[in-house]
DNA sequence: GAAAGCACTTTCCGGTTGGAAAGCAAATGC
DNA sequence: GCATTTGCTTTCCAACCGGAAAGTGCTTTC
């Protein structure tokens, strides 16, 4: 259990978390590659809304955090592939749960 | 154009999720509501760094968005409770995959 | 009568964010 | 030779965010 009424310990981790989160991109990138590594621009079309620029900013800043990693191949036209490290894979549970969580929402505001 | 490939729909539901969610600073607020109702200067204690002025913002997000229900006493000096609804307890899984996941983050990054 | 407490709301204002669009380097394909 | 592709980066610029601080309406306490 999570509760008490002092839980600052508790609130602080949850902090962390949201702070490496931060932003909607995130996670659907993670989701995104989830299924296997993936190119920039790959991603760019399955992550639809998000620009080059924030992409590419996102990406930087999943890989600081140790999310994913990118690996380039000295090719033609550059060949740039992410993917998402065991430490991002441990995200999975709450992207499930937020999936879960998104669908009843939906029912419960948005399809009503 | 939907991709036969990733799980576009999932995507969706995840968005609406995040979409509701946002900023880090509403799952806070539900995490120290998580444990029993409680009055607006009570919660800006607990969520330590947020403001008034954004504390008030967002509390009545989460109401529009059925995660908490408010109430107003009319007494001495005025009193108003927040409370979580149903809605927003179902949220504590995701509060709880994330607050382990952000234990074995800061492990992982900042405590390294 | 003065001060203080509660739950906000409002105003001011600087900083950040994010979209659109263009640039870039190098190697193919035509 | 020329356009094209890829994975970015840069610039411009408007919108939004959020902190600080003061105001509000009412009431109790000193």
């Amino acid at each position: 259990m999570l509760t008490g009424e002092g839980c600052p310990k508790t609130m602080l981790s949850i902090k962390d978390a949201l702070e490496a989160l931060e932003g909607s991109w995130k996670l659907l990138i993670l989701f995104a590659l989830s299924s296997g590594p993936k190119r920039f621009k790959q991603i760019s079309k399955e992550v639809s809304g998000i620009s080059d620029k924030v992409l590419s900013k996102e990406l930087k800043n999943l890989e600081q955090n140790k999310l994913i990693t990118r690996e380039v191949y000295d090719t033609y036209p550059p060949t740039v592939e992410y993917a998402i490290t065991a430490h991002g894979k441990s995200l999975e549970k709450v992207m499930e749960e937020l999936h879960f969580w998104g669908l009843t929402h939906r029912k419960e505001i948005i399809g009503k």
